[in-house]
RNA sequence: GGCCGGAUGGCAGAGUGGCUAUGCAGAGGACUGCAAAUCCUCGUACAGCGGUUCGAUUCCGCUUCCGGCCUCCA
């Protein structure tokens, strides 16, 4: 089956075909760092790393490349580190380390190549030189603007014409540009703020040209995938378009794009302008982020969503059901890579992770229902293989029901002596002692053969 | 103002021109000493109004409401 993925060139859903099935490249554009990131910053993070996971299964680990980088030049930088007290460098890197926790425990892989633009100014540099040359930019009063009628395509990417753009201007328009559209490729630095010599003085690059030359450096002229929220198309990826194929002689450049819609909380955006925001290191203090994962795919990636209590204690519902069925078929080896038709179907039709956790959930049924030995390795060994990748389902299960809880001895002698009680008739001992464990938060779950399992409440 | 995208049962959430997913919650039942877990059964929902059609929740138009972009933004 082949893999469809929605194209907001053509605003609609394509067939993928790689340009090079050994080399398939994709390109995200990640994280500014400067604070804490949230859980809508946390939704391509998660989107992309199941595609991610969904092309390295059909092309081989070895023949994906993602890219996801680091903008570590910002004004907000610059303004939060100020406001801190401390220096910039202290504060990406501090941030960046968070940053990478705080993914690694939503379960993403790490991405091929992180690059940072601090680490990119040279090909940035030359990009823009490039794009001087070509009289796609010019030189006004320190900057380096991108000229936007010397690219007969600009706006076409985010269906907006140039009539448009100015009608719709809120900012004012600085005097040096020549057309109110031009954006800056490079701007002066003061001596207190980051910036790099160049041929046009000490300063430091504008956002959009920054991915433009690390894609360029990581991925070459053209590549198949570019990532991001729906917030980005314009103006960051309108202009990143234009200054690529501008700066590569008209070569494409990304074939597919896509974008995730919003996290929304009480109903708006998730966004720090808003105010509006739950940090991932929050959410992760409630939740494990196996639970926020799973809650952020029960959407398809581009509905927006309310992220609620409901929707996190409902994943979490579904993740202990799944895991419960998994304990109890523990103590066999299952099958490696067998990856279960409909979930990946639904994977495959444009990302459909809700569909495939339905087809999951299917799958979990008939593990429950099975009797015959073969079948539940099958089963199992199905729900691990999707799990690999949607990216849950790979903890051991009596970790994930019981916790890391020192008190398993003191619980099992306390279940011995219920299950003595329970031989003599005693319920009432039985029951007394089921409520204390209750109250502590155990439930205890009684099994055929006269087995009592226990887990933890949430 | 311009331009996108939505509106599905109590909640979450797929999908389809006719056979009406799935999960949670709720009701009943099986199992259990009782529970829990698990299994079985149960809900004819698709914003409104027109149109196309033998037939529309699904296609088209309009209306209403919601979210987003046009400025930093995932």
């Amino acid at each position: 089956m082949p893999l469809a993925l929605h194209n907001t060139a053509t605003r609609r859903k394509e067939i993928f075909e790689p340009i090079d099935p050994t080399n398939v490249r994709m390109y995200v554009c990640g994280s500014t760092v400067y604070a804490p990131p949230h859980m809508g910053n946390a939704r391509p993070l998660i989107v992309f790393d199941v595609l991610f996971r969904l092309l390295r299964h059909r092309y081989g680990e070895r023949h994906v490349r993602y890219v996801r980088n680091i903008t570590d030049i910002d004004d907000k930088i610059n303004a939060a580190a100020k406001a801190n007290g401390e220096s910039i460098r202290d504060l990406t890197e501090r941030t960046a380390r968070a940053f990478h926790e705080d993914v690694a425990a939503l379960n993403c892989l790490t991405p091929t190549v992180e690059p940072r633009a601090t680490e990119h100014i040279g090909p940035i540099i030359k990009m823009i030189e490039t794009l001087i040359a070509s009289h796609h930019a010019y030189f006004a009063e320190g900057h380096v603007l991108f000229s936007v009628v010397s690219d007969p395509d600009y706006g076409k990417f985010s269906g907006r014409s140039r009539d448009e753009m100015i009608a719709g201007a809120r900012v004012d328009v600085a005097p040096y540009k020549r057309d109110p559209g031009d954006f800056v490729l490079w701007k002066p630095s003061p001596p207190d703020l980051p910036g790099w010599d160049s041929p046009w003085g000490r300063g430091r690059p504008g956002w959009h040209i920054e991915c433009s030359a690390m894609s360029e450096v990581h991925l070459g002229d053209t590549f198949d995938i570019h990532g991001g929220g729906l917030d980005l198309i314009f103006p960051h990826h309108e202009n990143e378009i234009a200054q690529s194929t501008c700066a590569h002689g008209g070569k494409p450049f990304a074939r597919y794009w896509v974008h995730n819609a919003f996290v929304e909380f009480g109903g708006e955006k998730m966004a720090k302008s808003v105010g509006n925001v739950r940090t991932i290191r929050e959410v992760l203090t409630e939740v494990p982020g196996e639970v926020a994962r799973y809650a952020m795919l029960m959407s398809h990636y581009r509905d927006p969503f309310d992220w609620t209590e409901e929707r996190t204690a409902q994943a979490r519902h579904a993740l202990d059901r799944f895991y419960r069925a998994l304990r109890d078929v523990e103590d066999f080896t299952a099958p490696e890579n067998v990856f279960p038709v409909t979930v990946m179907q639904a994977l495959e039709d444009d990302l459909n992770t809700p569909l495939a956790l339905t087809a999951l959930h299917a799958i979990l049924g008939a593990l429950n229902q099975a009797i015959d030995r073969h079948e539940k390795l099958r089963l199992k060994g199905q729900l691990l293989a999707a799990g690999t990748v949607l990216g849950f389902l790979q903890q051991d299960p009596e970790t994930w029901l019981k916790g890391a809880g020192d008190e398993a001895a003191e619980i099992e002698t306390l279940i011995q002596q219920r299950l003595a009680a329970r031989k003599d008739k005693n319920f009432t001992e039985a029951d007394r002692i089921r409520t204390e464990l209750a109250i502590r938060g155990i439930l205890l779950e009684d099994k055929p053969g006269g087995k009592t399992e226990w887990r933890r409440a949430v």
